[in-house]
DNA sequence: TACATCTTACCGAACGTACGGTAATTTTTA
DNA sequence: TAAAAATTACCGTACGTTCGGTAAGATGTA
């Protein structure tokens, strides 16, 4: 019986799992080791800089599956914008676990440990709003038109969630959702 | 020169002022202390169940203010609704220091800690619900859409919070705020 | 091919520290 | 002067982190 190399993949979705369920100070070594199947110290030899890195990895894997499954498909030019729209909400509804889960970025944003990923959380979300942005131009609105869309999705996607978490219900989600939807197609 | 006595509403402003950026769990009792001018054991004089009913005391009393300071003059029939609208609006903006602070419902339901305050986080959001559900009422929109504004003017102000503190920028919260008050008062 | 060496992946045990919380005592207040 | 409030000194525990070490695959060399 060797020692398998526990994958990347399944290691970063397991610390993702605490980190967002917790923030960057709820979350604990103990809890981290648990959902990985790796000791403390084999943590540490994954992630020499510890509890920080570890946090600033799962940030980056999520940047990048953010990049391949929402924004790269969000302007791929050979599929409709309006499809474009449709699949986009439909893997943000997923991602979110329909609005079960929390967003990274909220839940490292509280203190302490929000000064450590402050710059990484501005720049993600400024990428969303861009993506966005993109899509309305895509569906020829103006640019400011565009640019107020892109914001407003966002907020109701962060503000929805915040609702769906207080209340425990995920309708307020899901009608934000539905709610995008609309804005951007009915004209 | 003798110690004065902490008053009850200083002390929970600064418990408050604690709890609302590091949340419940990164919230610790050295700083509590600091804050509060009062030692660790002088805080478990005050609260014998410590931080939780520390957490709790800080909400109630929040919550108080804010049935004082928001929903009362929202619903006061003396004043008209559009009057009552602007005015509870300054108070918003107020009271999250133009944004730079957070909203004690999304610092407490992380987790852990979150189990302790879920009902209390629940009933308050209801509250707020149900305050703006009134005025879009006396502002003559149909039950319906006074709810649908009533739900979106939350998530607006809730999610222009979560990219005002992501971006650093307090435009966003701004906005929302301006956008909440032409929603209600530009038929 | 065969064996030695290097490297990767992992782990048990322990470290110093900071945590939430308590007991005993002094100070303040009325 | 008695009760209430605040303080000092302390406790057990859980935290993030580090150390010394093992198993096993990869690489180098004859």
């Amino acid at each position: 019986m060797g020692k398998q190399k526990i994958l990347d993949s399944d290691l970063l979705e397991g610390l993702a799992k605490v980190f967002r369920s917790k923030g960057y100070d709820g979350a604990n070594l103990s809890e981290l080791s648990i959902v990985t199947n790796l000791k403390k110290a084999s943590l540490y030899h994954r992630f020499p800089d510890g509890k920080k890195e570890m946090a600033e990895a799962v940030l980056i894997h999520i940047e990048e599956w953010v990049d391949k499954n929402i924004f790269d498909p969000l302007e791929n030019k050979k599929v409709s914008p309006k499809k474009r729209l449709k699949n986009a909400l439909i893997e943000i509804y997923n991602s979110y676990n329909g609005g079960k889960d929390n967003c990274i970025f909220r839940a490292l944003s509280l203190e302490p440990g929000s000064e450590l990923f402050q710059e990484k959380i501005g720049i993600g979300i400024q990428k969303w709003i861009s993506a966005f942005e993109k899509l309305g131009l895509a569906l020829n609105f103006t640019e400011e038109k565009s640019h107020e869309y892109a914001v407003q999705t966002l907020i109701d996607i962060q503000g929805s969630l915040v609702l769906t978490k207080g209340l425990n219900s995920t309708k307020f989600f899901e009608n934000a959702l539905k709610g995008i939807e609309s804005r951007y197609l009915e004209r």
